[in-house]
DNA sequence: CTGCTTGCAAAGGCTTTGCAGAACA
DNA sequence: TGTTCTGCAAAGCCTTTGCAAGCAG
């Protein structure tokens, strides 16, 4: 298992991380995985986009898109959704949760040991579970 | 009028439920309101839509986006957000979680006393608790 | 060679918005 | 009368897709 500090070394590593998930390693990944993992933990398609080109355009919007989606696929990041119009790509793969401020938009980890959820109730029949995601809202106080 | 003689959700009791959200009570907010009450608790805004026109138009899409957004805004229904492409509205105010299959895309509710969180970790400085999403996402077994 | 990848532009899907007319207090 | 709503069409956003050219194995 790879840990989110595995990940965030040169680009030599971030190769060897792609080949461990099973992609690729063009050059456009291996820069948009290193965006990914050295930038703070959730980005929008778009920071990525702009993070990638920083300096120079190396990749186009398309292939930032595409790449994010077979990372995803591949379970190399995952999809924090917000709410409808904002959806996050976590370089954080261990389970844990989130604390989402709604006026400031800015999103904060919470590690899984530090919410216990009991008495999980009983799935439909013929189905297992995937996944538990857990979202706290919160608000400035006023 | 229509199949909805449901005579728990009447259009006078509906007119009396948008007055205490403080939202005037026009024809299209009650139909709107009627469909979101008396239909199965999860639409779709295009669902709402084609319940509200199911024998002939009576609400623009226009007016069906802005008022589901009016309805969130003073808390008749909340939004429930699945992934980037599936956002319900639920008419279930009570505080409740979700069961969501991947596989069929089918969303169950679960009332919150079913499932206990605990130690909830402590919020950012200056802000306070909006609300907590939990979504427990299951496949089919195979 | 043959199959992936990439990038551009175009297409899509969903939602919001500008504005004029209608409805309502 | 002054506000608030509604509906149409247009605009916006974000994301995906078609297709031709580029690369890799």
């Amino acid at each position: 298992m790879i840990y989110m500090n595995d990940k965030a070394f040169g680009r030599e590593h971030t190769r060897q991380l792609l080949l461990e998930y099973d992609i690729r390693p063009t050059s456009q990944r291996v820069e948009i995985a290193n965006v990914l993992l050295t930038q703070p933990q959730h980005l929008s398609a778009d920071q990525v986009l702009t993070g990638v080109n920083r300096l120079r355009t190396i990749v186009s919007k398309a292939t930032v898109y595409n790449t994010l989606n077979l990372f995803v696929d591949k379970g190399l990041i995952r999809q924090v959704i917000i709410d409808s119009s904002k959806v996050f790509y976590d370089s954080n793969t261990a389970v844990h949760h989130h604390i989402y401020n709604e006026d400031t938009g800015v999103l904060h980890d919470v590690e899984a040991g530090e919410i216990m959820i009991e008495n999980m109730p009983a799935l439909p029949d013929g189905t297992e579970r995937a996944g538990v995601d857990v979202i706290i809202r919160v608000k400035n106080s006023s």
